[in-house]
DNA sequence: CCTTGAAGCTACAGTCACTGTAGGGATTAG
DNA sequence: CTAATCCCTACAGTGACTGTAGCTTCAAGG
């Protein structure tokens, strides 16, 4: 019924998984990956269950979830019988903030927008763009994007 | 013709312009900001034409320029003879990150929502959250989306 | 004049999530 | 046996701040 063991290098699966080998050694440094075997020389050995974990890691950190999000994430994965609200809250928390930046961002690429589209190849003394960034009365707006995510 | 020069403290300037004391004087240390002038004991002085260039820069980040494209900026903002090319250039490329970013997050949105919509009060061991991280075959799909901005 | 409390000062460490580098050792194909 | 490619540890660096410790300065009230 056991399959038999099919190792790969740190390098494989980090390729895998589209993680870079520095990337996959700092997760197991921050205990997100178990400390993996090694050969007799020393080298990391990673199985299918190692390569799935990264996988999972790999796939929230795209969608935007903070490590330490990540990492309840992996806590709940590993304890199948409990109930997933938790697991929701935090995918919900991480819809909020992704809403949050979509809605920054449009309104961040309106003013882009209107800078590029009446600044025309003039000179900087009456550049669209220039003049946008050092008017205050813009600022009052600017101040409330944040650097999300 | 001179208006009397109307001191703020940095807590001041950084307050009119939505930033806080320690950037201010880390924008001074990185030479976005010039070396304020001093009272006798030793805190900072800035007057409007600081405070303008203090809210050029917090604007500018408001809108996810980087600290470097900032720096340039200043740069063509103190030469108002020069062809605004450069602004513009800056500008775009800024506007074609926001927009990539914007993509990326609404596909993000997109999964986030299916993953919630499809588990409500199950167990973690069916739970749509960890399913979709576990699933493998997303795992393509998300290596696409980095962390821009 | 003196005190008090807020605000300022420097210098440095910490954040997040990696990424890069130096200087070596292990493994593998030919 | 050798060369190329991978891997190892340890640590520094990134961007753009933010926080902390331990001071000093300043403005207002008594």
């Amino acid at each position: 019924m056991d399959k038999t063991e099919n190792w790969m290098t740190i390098g494989q699966v980090a390729r895998s998984a589209g993680a870079k080998v520095q990337t996959v050694r700092y997760y197991e440094e921050i205990g997100l990956l178990p400390p993996a075997p090694r050969t007799a020389g020393g080298q990391r050995l990673y199985d299918e269950v190692a390569r799935k974990r990264l996988a999972f890691i790999r796939h929230a950190r795209g969608l935007g979830f903070p490590l330490e999000a990540v990492r309840e994430l992996l806590r709940l994965a590993d304890h199948p019988e409990a109930p997933c609200d938790e697991a929701d809250l935090i995918a919900a928390r991480q819809l909020e903030a992704v809403e949050q930046r979509i809605a920054q961002l449009l309104s961040l690429r309106h003013e882009l927008g209107r800078m590029l589209d009446h600044c025309q190849g003039d000179r900087v003394a009456r550049c669209r763009v220039i003049e946008t960034l050092a008017d205050h009365s813009l600022c009052a707006e600017a101040e409330h994007l944040g650097a999300g995510l």
